[in-house]
DNA sequence: TCTGGGGTCCTAGGACCC
DNA sequence: TCTGGGGTCCTAGGACCC
């Protein structure tokens, strides 16, 4: 790994262009050019559904990732509508990571359709573009590529850059492009802090960057208070890590079509989703240390609850008992639309 | 337009022990 | 009589991201 200190030590940001659409449609290229909508299992006359991706075209009329699939279908009724394929994306982003890798610099991925990576180069432009040109070439897939001084500034350029471009953010340009901008288009700040700074009477990038230190530790804690701030000047993290990631935890929720109503038809739901996630605990070959269990009512009220198991284990009653004996702790005295159950993971090796 | 699914990390407060 | 403080473990909840 070359050297952080450098100068020339850049930091890039790849990003997929509507990713989930742009694998379908490479798969059947008719769909280019055409407003399509990827979501749920591609019924958007059912509820409970929404958007996962949306082409351009889609976006133009109104649809976004996140809306129900109902409400895309009233706003692109000639859009064409297809099922989410988790393993199909998985093996289009495993393709994309291995190009990026196929650069000889470190990469670190950071989901299905983003990664980073670090190279000392003297003109990073030069790069970016090779980076795109080579994903475009053997995955027929457009990413944009953010340059960047810090990881921070490679992956807001990056959103300048798109669809399909390169835009750079550095200790040069970072004030002028992004100091008069909501605190809200820094990544890491969300609605709730946004509206929380803004109580505060902050709420440019240039105000949190000038705030004061300590108030912000008042306001948000030790850590997130000045983590904030920090951000709001670019970041700071220079350092590419190339190991794999290590899961935490793995989950399930459904979301039901029609809501359940008795506690047998929770529980029943419950231990089924228990099965789920071990027989992926074990396809991962890890252990489970807690046990969590999600409520979520016809109301929208939400809740989780978790228990420590005895001892790790893969073992399917010891997870059905303690699952079993989370729900109990729920008072389940409404509709419920949505159930969840979470492990969390004893450490590999 | 009634609002998916899969993750991570941080903070706060209670219990318990010394 | 009541008073103290520190440290660790555990869980709930919040916030954010893709």
């Amino acid at each position: 790994m070359a050297g952080e200190e450098s100068p020339t030590w850049w930091l890039f940001h790849v990003d997929l262009d509507q990713f989930l659409a742009a694998v379908e449609i490479r798969r059947r290229p008719e769909l280019a050019g055409q407003a399509v909508v990827v979501g749920g299992d591609g019924d958007p006359t059912r509820a409970r559904q929404v958007v996962a991706t949306a082409t351009y075209e889609a976006r133009a009329l109104g649809v976004h990732s996140g809306m129900p699939l109902r409400a895309a279908l009233r706003k692109a009724p000639e859009a064409i509508f297809l099922p989410s394929d988790r393993p199909v994306y998985e093996a289009a982003s495993a393709e994309v990571m291995d190009v990026l890798r196929s650069f000889r610099h470190p990469v670190e991925v950071w989901g299905w359709d983003e990664a980073f990576l670090g190279a000392d180069v003297e003109d990073p432009f030069v790069l970016a573009d090779e980076i795109r040109a080579r994903v475009r070439e053997r995955t027929r897939l457009s990413c944009a590529v953010g340059i960047g001084d810090t990881k921070e500034r490679a992956k807001m350029a990056t959103s300048f850059g798109k669809p399909g471009g390169v835009f750079r953010l550095s200790r040069d340009n970072w004030w002028e492009v992004m100091g008069a901008r909501p605190a809200r288009d820094l990544w890491g700040i969300g609605s709730r802090t946004a509206a929380k700074l803004a109580d505060h009477g902050i709420a440019t990038i240039a105000d949190l960057g000038h705030a004061d230190e300590q108030a912000l530790a008042g306001w948000f804690g030790p850590t997130i208070g000045p983590g904030l701030r920090q951000l709001a000047r670019g970041g700071a993290s220079r350092t590419i890590t190339t190991e794999p990631w290590v899961r935490r935890s793995l989950s399930k929720q459904v979301t039901y079509p029609a809501d359940l109503r008795t506690r047998e038809e929770v529980s029943t739901a419950v231990l089924a989703l228990v099965d789920d996630v071990q027989a992926l605990l074990l396809e991962e070959g890890r252990v489970a240390t807690h046990v969590g269990v999600t409520v979520r009512t016809a109301t929208f009220f939400t809740r989780t609850k978790t228990a420590k198991l005895a001892a790790p284990t893969t073992d399917l009653a010891a997870l059905r008992e303690r699952a079993q004996v989370v729900l109990e702790r729920f008072e389940l005295d409404r509709p419920v639309r949505l159930l969840g159950v979470r492990f969390d993971l004893a450490d590999p090796g």
